[in-house]
DNA sequence: GGATATCATACTGATTCAGTCGGAATTACC
DNA sequence: GGTAATTCCGACTGAATCAGTATGATATCC
């Protein structure tokens, strides 16, 4: 039940992509020093996000990272499973398909809590944004996205 | 984001112990190979499981496991804290106390992320009893729980 | 006393995880 | 055109964790 190191990673990079989105491509060597994420291992990470489809990189001197979707429209859950696959708390309740394993054992007293869980997490994940977690710290107001939430 | 086999383990064989509260003593060995789960290894997180409280062991011929509480007054989380320890989805968001380390990183936008699907994780584990359980599955209804048997 | 159990500790083998290395390809700028 | 900046790529490694085993001691019923 621990959130992997790819995950904490790749989520405190993307929002600083978020924090940044609609300037110019940011280097991966600013962000993995800001962050204290070694830089070596989250070239790795957005290698992944960025065939995701997350990201998009640019080449050469001023080149750096971007993202290609809106924060809003980048969920915690969309960063976790380009890291880390498919979100499952157990093989009996993955999300996705083929569940044969476990399928048999349908009189398993434990699988509808599994289930539950899963939906839990999943749900909470799927339902944050880039730009919800930059709306709720409160040590950014980012300049060019206010506009008015309530 | 993942169960580890302990928990998985530990709450089926407790969802049994359930089944048969009340009657005799149940032994590990039975438990093992019905939930199909390695002896030795259920002899270990069952030491855990009495650690905490949550069964007593009667040794000798004659002898197995039993719960000390009523089914509804045992929660997966109590079966997982007592095998794999506090439950924390990352050392930010642990529960119990000093988040010392991550404190001082007030202005992390992942924090508040975490802090909701670890409470939401919590929340679910914590409110879901043996009895519960047992309740949900449909293949039980239990024979055993009327006194006599033998 | 012997069979049946729990209790306890220590060990091992495999898998996963976090992080590293070395280098190739691409682009801005002079 | 050269050079520095930067993304892109595959393979490798060391360490930690996890799942499971081995061995034996202790208690209790019949």
């Amino acid at each position: 039940m621990k959130l992997s190191s790819r995950t904490e990673y790749a989520v405190r990079a993307m929002a600083e992509l978020a924090e940044m989105h609609g300037g110019d491509p940011v280097p991966l060597r600013g962000i993995a020093e800001r962050q204290d994420i070694p830089e070596k291992y989250l070239e790795q990470l957005f290698r992944q996000l960025r065939k995701a489809g997350l990201i998009r990189g640019v080449r050469g001197a001023q080149g750096g990272y971007s993202l290609t979707r809106e924060p809003r429209d980048v969920t915690v859950g969309d960063i976790m499973r380009a890291v880390d696959g498919p979100i499952a708390v157990c093989s009996c309740a993955a999300e996705g398909e083929g569940d044969d394993e476990c399928e048999r054992k349908s009189h398993c007293a434990a699988h509808p809590v599994w289930a539950r869980l899963q939906s839990g997490i999943v749900s909470i994940l799927d339902s944050t944004t880039l730009y919800d977690m930059l709306a709720e710290t409160p040590a950014h107001d980012i300049q060019g996205n206010r506009g008015g939430g309530s």
